[in-house]
RNA sequence: GCGGGCGUGGCGGAACGGUAGACGCGCCGGCCUUAGGAGCCGGUGGGCCUCACGGCCCGUGGGGGUUCGACUCCCUCCGCCCGCACCA
């Protein structure tokens, strides 16, 4: 045989010029009569170069397009990049470079590599979400929400970055700290933009039952969602003559309250206590409080602290005279921020009472040491007394409803999306200000409202767009008279909100998208990505969706039918990072290995959802198995004839005809759960069969079990599958189907017998395939091993499991 | 604290309730070779008996249970990872 060298080098770029040449990815949007696949990953962030994150996503979604194409579907697979942002801004208060030239050079160095690795990507379909082609329907999509009701600005505390300069949403503050750079945050009262997204709280709850997702990640939702039941119900100050109404989940604790407590930040506080011996008091705990970082305020294992209002509630249900507080514990955006006090069944009311020396009063039997949160009958409520708790619960519920002191209510964790952002790199919000006319949308035509170029990027406690004078005084739209822009700018996650909508349409320069197109090819049939995007980016997108369709603009419910999350790639165990200095950079993998060898080995290493660790000498592995593959494939081109695959395989050939079928089986099996370590393996052993049998079988059997193995290999190393198929066959892998397995070929007449004494092993044999029970129970009976451990003992029990094993019970 | 996940050779990992350790890394041996860091072939959980063929025992974090049979199902404990965390 003639000295070969595997050269993905010389293999990869021949190939890609034909996937280029051919548009061999390429997707119309003209039906025809395939199903449509839409397969989609997680849109990158553009910043230098790829990382090997992004190469196990893409080899993910990859092999996922690959097969779904090979089994007749019409598969959209397109990318593109997620370029507004923080880093490229703060990248430019460094330096100065605007962030649209680093935005740049780092989506050329995406494109660049995203094709080095072969990824079967319709680049026709490519864009970035900071080009105004594309924020120009982003702003669409705002006026839209805005138009509905569901964009709305309203004054709030806020989370404030003082690092970053800039708000954030609740999703993007980490243990009382900014999710980007860490420092902790202040609250501050500000009048930003909102959407409306607790209106779909239960939509987005109940909807997660009709999506394939990992459960984690529903369970992730659904606890940030955070649902509960329970009812309002209404506490009177008589010496105000003012209403107070509360949250509980717990109204069957009511005759357990013994104080009442409000949030700091309650309009009523200072109302409340003037006048009384508190007043000084209350003012100083409630600047103090406000004054608090998140972090601090938001310890759960802190003392519980607060002071007197100096005046009392009803408790309506005995008529009780409730001391009331003020105490940090309570949350304004909660409820409504206030609450009752049942120390004898709440850890922190206990705490709080205790503290206080107030009166713990218990009203449910639980058995338990107090506080207690368990049920059992009703003590010291009354006309309830005696009853279970969960009974007195309606009872109580009707009662309060009856006597209009309260009724049922549910309040949701979710708090509504804040999404203005006091920086440059992003969206403009397309509004102006009019002192005549108050807040006027620009008018759809009039769209983008172009991001215009500044002098410096630095926030200031303000957008830097502020100091873009020519741009921000401008004409009201309605009345014509003086107006400014708006200066803020919006979170990137609106951007990635909708951006998968249009890759469908990407080149419609005349509406976001065709309401047609967008209804083909939604929803995504399979989304892949990291877990960390579990909360934000999925939440919101799903968010969207609902509100486009409610506005008739769509016709999707959920965007993602079904979701993979895979796992991080780490080194020596842990996460990669340049400070830690144990980064593979793919790009190097590539250069040394192949794309195929990088793409193979991060997909074998371990499944794909879990977390895998990267290994210098596993990647040899791969490599290795590759030009094995390549080279078996070139040596049966070359010394065998085109012989065809024996229709009757005898002897050798069969065997080996016979593992080319069973790995067909395996990997097909294996592709449709994400099992792609496994199914790799499977190909493994139908390449070692066949250099097993290279000299006894026979060129058709032979040519088989490689051409085999080029098919199977190919959604994960498409090159050397595609060179290996056209030399051994003269054909385009990527355009023939996908093998199926002939089951006659799956099924052996003999078999393996496992023979079992007391469930263990004592003998294997080999047994027909068409033997009858009782035949294999006399044949195990007779093993030689087996009669040794039979001697002496009475059989109990026979058991047969056909085609596997016999175990005998004896005593 | 609450919720979710995980625990298998020296290592990464395989195993519809039915042969534990597929496949790969590493290691050992052989062939080929002037050479081999290339390639091909074989071996490789631990302990014990046997010249050998072969056989026996132990083994999937610990303990218990269900079952003819448990890595797999149930209970409990230990350890690690990931979410959420004063949400009334």
């Amino acid at each position: 045989m003639a000295e070969r060298r595997y050269d993905p080098r010389e293999i990869e770029p021949r190939w890609q010029e034909v996937w280029d040449r051919e548009h061999s990815w390429e997707v119309s949007n003209q039906p025809d009569e395939r199903p449509k696949a839409y397969v989609l990953e997680m849109l990158p962030y553009p910043s230098g170069e790829p990382h090997i994150g992004h190469l196990k996503t893409y080899s993910v979604g990859d092999a996922i397009a690959h097969f779904r194409r090979r089994n007749g579907y019409r598969v959209l697979h397109p990318m593109g990049y997620d370029a507004f942002g923080l880093p490229a801004e703060n990248h430019a208060i460094k330096t100065g470079e605007h962030p649209r030239d680093s935005t740049q050079k780092s989506i050329e160095a995406f494109q660049r590599q995203f094709r080095a690795w072969g990824i079967s990507i319709d680049w026709t379909r490519e864009f970035g979400t900071h080009e105004p082609r594309y924020y120009r329907w982003t702003q669409w999509i705002f006026l839209k929400l805005l138009e509905r009701g569901l964009a709305y600005r309203r004054e709030a505390a806020v989370k404030w970055c003082p690092h970053d300069q800039t708000v954030l949403a609740n999703e993007q503050v980490i243990d009382g700290r900014c999710e980007r750079c860490g420092h902790e945050v202040e609250v501050r009262q500000l009048e930003q933009w909102f959407f409306r997204i607790t209106d779909y709280a239960d939509r987005l709850l109940e909807d997660l039952d009709t999506i394939e997702w990992p459960e984690h990640v529903k369970t992730m939702q659904r606890n940030w969602i955070g649902r509960s039941e329970g009812a309002e119900v209404v506490f009177r100050c008589e010496d105000l003559g003012i209403d107070y109404p509360v949250f509980t989940t717990r109204p069957d604790t009511l005759f357990g309250a013994t104080f009442f407590v409000m949030a700091p930040e309650h309009p009523d506080v200072f109302r409340l206590a003037a006048g009384t011996e508190h007043e000084q008091a209350v003012h100083e705990y409630v600047n103090h409080a406000l004054n608090e970082s998140a972090e601090q305020r938001g310890d759960a294992e802190k003392p519980k602290t607060g002071v007197p209002l100096g005046r009392t509630v009803t408790n309506p249900v005995n008529g009780e005279q409730l001391p009331m507080f003020v105490a940090d514990y309570v949350l304004m955006e909660y409820g409504t921020g206030a609450i009752m006090g049942v120390p004898a069944h709440d850890e922190r009311d206990h705490e709080f009472a205790q503290a206080f020396d107030l009166p713990i009063r218990q009203v449910i039997e639980c058995g338990e040491e107090l506080p207690c949160t368990g049920d059992g009958p009703m003590v010291n409520s009354g006309q309830f007394d005696g009853k279970h708790n969960r009974e007195a619960y309606e009872e109580i519920v009707r009662w309060l409803d009856r006597e209009g002191r309260g009724h049922a209510s549910v309040n949701y964790r979710l708090r509504d999306w804040l999404v203005s952002r006091q920086r440059y790199w992003g969206c403009p919000i397309p509004v102006v200000y009019c002192e005549g006319c108050g807040i006027v949308p620009i008018p759809e035509d009039q769209l983008p409202v172009v991001l215009p170029d500044v002098e410096d990027y630095a926030p200031k406690g303000r957008s830097p767009l502020a100091a873009a004078e020519d741009w921000v005084n401008t004409k009201c739209p309605s009345c014509g008279g003086p107006a400014r822009r708006e200066t803020d700018t919006m979170d990137t996650f609106v951007d990635s909100s909708w951006y998968f909508l249009r890759y469908c349409d990407a080149g419609n320069d005349q509406a976001a998208w065709d309401r047609e197109v967008v209804d083909m090819w939604m929803p995504v049939d399979q989304y892949i990505g990291g877990v960390e995007h579990a909360i934000l980016h999925l939440m919101y997108a799903r968010f969207f969706c609902k509100a486009l369709t409610d506005m008739d603009l769509l016709d999707v419910n959920e965007p993602f039918s079904a979701l993979f999350t895979q796992g991080m790639v780490t080194k020596d165990g842990s996460k990669m990072s340049k400070s830690k200095g144990n980064t593979v950079d793919p790009a190097r993998i590539s250069d040394r290995y192949g794309a195929d060898t990088a793409r193979c080995y991060i997909l074998f290493i371990g499944p794909p959802d879990q977390d895998v660790d990267w290994s210098d000498e596993g990647v040899e592995g791969t490599h290795r198995f590759l030009a094995r593959l390549w080279r078996l494939g070139m040596d049966v081109a070359e010394s065998t004839e085109a012989a065809p695959v024996p229709e009757a395989p005898e002897g050798d050939d069969l065997v080996l005809v016979r593992k080319a079928h069973w790995a067909i089986e395996k990997v097909s099996a294996d592709m449709r759960r994400f099992a792609f370590n496994t199914a790799i393996s499977a190909v493994h052993e139908l390449v070692n069969e066949s250099y097993r049998l290279r000299d006894a079988a026979g060129p058709g059997a032979l040519r088989f079990a490689a051409q085999t193995a080029a098919s199977l290999i190919f959604p994960f190393a498409p090159h050397t599958g595609a060179d290996v198929y056209d030399r051994l066959t003269g054909r385009q892998v990527w355009l023939e189907p996908w093998p199926e397995a002939d089951p006659d070929l799956l099924e052996t007449d003999t078999f393996t017998l496992v023979v079992q004494v007391n469930g263990k092993v004592r003998d294997r044999l080999e047994a027909s395939a068409s033997a009858t029970p009782d035949e294999l129970k006399a044949m195990a009976r007779e093993a030689p091993n087996v009669r040794a451990h039979l001697d002496g003992h009475e059989i109990v029990k026979e058991i047969v499991v056909p085609g596997k094993l016999v175990n005998i019970v004896v005593r």
